[in-house]
RNA sequence: GGGGGCAUAGCUCAGUUGGUUAGAGCGCACGCUUCACAUGCGUGAGGUCACAGGUUCGAGUCCUGUUGUCCCCACCA
């Protein structure tokens, strides 16, 4: 038998082991009819992304999901894949080929094309490779790109569909447009943030008076574009004025006054500037009122040709020398300080845009309904399940989604314009004869969709759909999906909608919402804060395992969590714990004829152990279920530490250290036994570990990964007998603390007097007590006297206990702490006397809550008893 | 304005459908070279479960309100 390192080193075999894995086919999902099967999609991460503790954090509890599911039988296919997000990648090939001196529009859509994805060959890799140091047991043979094949086709039909159905339209619509990427959003990549800005107050001459009407406004720039000034109709100070026209200053237009509730009289002056092209409130105003919608932002938010002299001109230094010419005019009236919510562009920050944009849209209402339905009759669940509501709550309030993005890398829009007749053709295929009138030439729709269109596919469209595939067949719906809440809008609600309206299915039945990984401070962890830890090096210097426990421990689902690197050292010491009692198992096994549990003459301590092996087994598995995963690893943790190695452990020294070698082979049955188990149950959180270790026990067969996991077995629950040895560790416990309160050395020995009625139990465990106690002797008496009276003496469950310790004992410190545990004593009778004495109690409560507490009345009134003598006989 | 979270030991957080004497890790105190482990072992101190009401035999847990705090959405130009 190999011998197991004396250092936990992870670094020395999780590299190895993952190979292992991935050579051995262990990850690889299989049709098999007869299992059930078990499935999850990996959110794929960006090609542009490096892994963080997001990530990492989302990782791990798809890959503790995943692993407990097929150790428990299930065929599971945990389908990996990455993400083109074409904003982001284009983005940083934009940026590239800005230092090589050039631009994606010299370059040419083909050219720039195929250096974006020679990127992505070269870097694209890179988030993946990072994954699998996490452990992450998915099926990379199955590695999907959501700009594949297979996922562009499943694009085509969708879009097609929709489009067929009029889902899917295109018109002029107010937009986000964010001006350095030069491209439209939709509302959910927008990012709102209270900033500091003014607000500048401007006159408005009225044609043909001396009259002046004041405005308020946050972007001056904007009033090249207006087209009417808006008062509330029930405005007094400004019925005269509706209906007359003003003279728009720095332009040569003439706009009038237009009368509107939506305006409001108690806000600034109450007169509104209305610019429909470039804000969606004015929008509105506009089309009430049939006013023209003139743009005056170039993409790049330059000012275009309706700006007059303006042209060119950034928008804000427009902004400032149209504050400079009102003032030259005499039409600046002020500007005051003003913060205001400003949205920004998701990818790159810039103030976004509105302006009016002929774009894609796809008409939600229609969609958002079904997706709806569907959670409120619990086709899909989410846990926890308040994000039930958060997720109605975005459903219920959508507008229609603008999936156009003027961008080269991505899904190009399926749709042709014929040159000659003008038809607009959406297909499947390419389209290179108009259908309407034969014409050759045409012409395919310059943008991109949306990354999110495809994400919205990826349950099914990973799986072949729109083909009948027997991966799509046997897999979808999947089963649980795990993310942030931070996504739900983005991504869970459009996979919701997709899902239902191509497959007539929900995507996925769980959705488990994880909170944020914040720094030590809580602080969202960010790239511009620079707080952000690398997972990897945390791997390098702990082991993934160590990362892994750390993040799911002492972490409820979906609320924040904040890393430190103590968790991690935490987690580091038990993994290191349970390396050492691997180690003192196996070396203790060493030569030995290890005896098969089945084949064990179980004592009480065996019982015991077992017993609480199987109240955890039975736990972990519940919680697990239920997706609890920071209660499942705290079952474990403390199992494995508190009752195994702390207890167990130093509880079969005497055997297998003792002259025995049928309890000696008996004992070690029982380590093995338990030992394997609690491998097993550790398994999904800490694999590389659990497998290192589980690789060196004679009992083992094969890798973990498709061991069987732990089943409760009633017939191993003993739970009486677990209880009655309680008593035992009560006793020991008991004995320790009456040698630490008295100042006794640990080293030196005691003689116990024992007045017991549970003698046989006492024997039994003879040597352990004497062991794990530090005594000398055990001796039975009938009364604490046989002691002598240099006594410290104690009342536990099974036994009064009675020390002589001479020298040490304090008298009076020593009625001192009788008195006080007297008085303890009598506060529990008092409490559950006066429970008991509550009829309504009596009545209502189950009977077995009665039951107890009768049992504890009795209990502490006997332990009142005893300790009164003791305290008498002092 | 709408929605949601959080408030429990010095710190970070658990607390599963309401039910033993409210827990863990870290920190702290005291002691320990006990032959797997000092990344350890033993013993302990430390909590009016934010506040005020209510429901109930019974509330950290359910309801109402208050305060503080954080987040998401909408948004007044």
């Amino acid at each position: 038998m190999k011998e197991m390192q004396t250092k936990y080193d992870p670094r020395s075999f999780e590299d190895k082991i993952y190979e292992k894995w991935q050579k051995n086919g262990c990850f690889e999902a299989k049709i098999d009819p007869d299992k059930v099967p078990f499935t999850v999609m990996m959110p794929p991460p960006n090609i542009t992304g490096q892994l963080h503790m997001g990530h990492a954090m989302d990782e791990t509890m798809q890959d503790i999901v995943v692993r407990f599911k097929r150790m428990q039988g299930y065929s599971v296919l945990w389908q990996p894949g990455v993400d083109h997000a074409s904003l982001a990648t284009e983005h940083k090939i934009v940026e590239k080929l800005r230092e090589e001196g050039t631009t994606k529009e010299e370059l040419g859509r083909e050219e720039f094309l195929r250096r974006a994805w020679a990127w992505k060959e070269q870097y694209g890799g890179r988030i993946v490779e990072q994954l699998k140091k996490l452990g992450s047991s998915c099926d990379w043979s199955r590695l999907a790109f959501t700009m594949d094949e297979q996922c562009s086709r499943a694009v085509r039909e969708a879009f097609f569909r929709l489009y067929d159905k009029g889902l899917i339209y295109r018109g002029s619509r107010i937009i986000n447009w964010c001006p350095d990427c030069k491209t439209a959003l939709s509302d959910e990549e927008v990012a709102y943030s209270e900033d500091a800005g003014h607000f500048w107050y401007f006159a408005y001459p009225v044609e043909g008076s001396d009259e002046k009407i004041v405005i308020a406004t946050t972007r001056p720039e904007t009033m090249l574009g207006d087209t009417a000034v808006a008062v509330n109709p029930k405005d007094a100070r400004y019925a005269a004025l509706v209906g007359k026209t003003l003279l728009l200053p720095l332009t040569d237009r003439k706009i009038p006054v237009v009368a509107d509730d939506y305006v409001d009289p108690d806000f600034g002056t109450g007169a509104v500037k209305i610019t429909p092209a470039h804000d969606p409130n004015d929008f509105g105003v506009g089309q009430r009122h049939g006013l023209a919608s003139i743009r005056i932002l170039n993409d790049d938010g330059t000012i275009n040709a309706e700006g007059g002299k303006f042209e060119g001109l950034d928008r804000y230094e427009a902004r400032k020398r149209i504050v400079e010419e009102m003032k030259a005019l005499g039409l600046f009236v002020k500007a005051e300080s003003h913060t205001h919510n400003v949205g920004h562009c998701h990818r790159c920050g810039s103030t976004i845009e509105p302006l009016v944009s002929k774009q894609w849209f796809v008409r939600m209402a229609p969609l958002a309904k079904p997706a709806i339905d569907a959670v409120v009759k619990n086709k899909t669940k989410f846990t926890p399940d308040r994000f039930a509501k958060i997720y109605f709550n975005w459903l219920e309030n959508i507008r229609d989604w603008c999936i156009s993005r003027q961008l080269w890398w991505g899904h190009r829009i399926p749709v042709w314009y014929c040159d000659d007749c003008g038809a607009e053709l959406c297909s499947r295929e390419d389209v290179t004869v108009c259908p309407k009138c034969g014409s050759t030439h045409l012409t395919q729709d310059e943008d991109c969709l949306d990354t999110w269109f495809s994400s919205a596919l990826w349950p099914f469209s990973t799986l072949g759909w729109p083909e009948e595939t027997p991966e799509f067949k046997y897999f979808y719906p999947t089963d649980v999906l795990v993310t942030g809440y931070d996504i739900i809008p983005f991504w869970v609600m459009r996979m919701m909608f997709s899902g239902l309206r191509y497959t007539g299915k929900v995507p996925f039945r769980d959705v488990l919402i994880h909170g944020l990984v914040r720094d030590e401070q809580g602080r969202k962890m960010s790239k511009s804060l620079g707080n952000g830890i690398d997972p990897l090096e945390i791997i390098e210097k702990y082991g993934a395992d160590s990362l892994r426990l750390s993040l799911v421990t002492g972490v409820a689902p979906g609320n924040d969590t904040r890393f430190t690197e103590g968790k991690v050292e935490a987690s580091r010491n038990f993994i290191n714990k349970i390396w050492n009692a691997s180690r003192f198992v196996l070396l203790n096994a060493e030569g030995t004829d290890v005896c098969p549990l089945s084949q064990v003459k179980l004592q009480p301590a065996d019982r015991w152990i077992i017993s609480r092996l199987m109240a955890t087994v039975k736990e972990v598995t519940l919680a697990l279920k239920k997706y609890d995963l920071g209660i499942a690893a705290d079952k474990i943790v403390d199992f494995a530490w508190n009752d195994f190695c702390d207890w167990y452990i130093e509880l079969s020294k005497p055997a297998l250290y003792g002259d025995d070698p049928v309890r000696k082979r008996q004992t070690l049955g029982v380590l093995m036994f338990v030992l394997e188990n609690t491998l097993k149950l550790l398994h999904p959180f800490a694999p590389f570990v659990t497998e290192e270790i589980y690789s060196y026990l004679p009992t083992a067969e094969g890798s973990i990964m498709t061991a069987e996991f732990p089943r409760y077995n009633p017939k191993m629950a003993y739970r009486d007998e677990a209880k009655a040895f309680e008593g035992v560790i009560e006793l020991i416990k008991a004995v320790r603390a009456i040698k630490v309160s008295v100042n006794c050395p640990p080293a030196k020995k005691v003689h116990l007097f024992l007045v017991t009625d549970q003698k046989r139990l006492v024997t039994v465990n003879k040597g352990s007590i004497l062991r794990l106690a530090g005594a000398s002797e055990v001796e039975f008496v009938d009364s604490g006297l046989a002691a002598g009276d240099k006594t410290v003496s104690k009342v536990v469950g099974i036994a009064q206990i009675f020390i002589p310790l001479g020298e040490l004992v304090d008298l009076a410190a020593e009625r001192a702490r009788l008195e006080k545990e007297l008085e303890r004593v009598e506060g529990e009778i008092e409490r559950a006397g006066s429970k008991l004495a509550n009829q309504n109690f009596i009545a209502k409560a189950p009977k077995k809550l009665v039951d107890d507490e009768r049992a504890k009345l009795e209990k502490f009134i006997d332990m009142k008893k005893k300790i009164t003598a003791q305290l008498k006989a002092l």
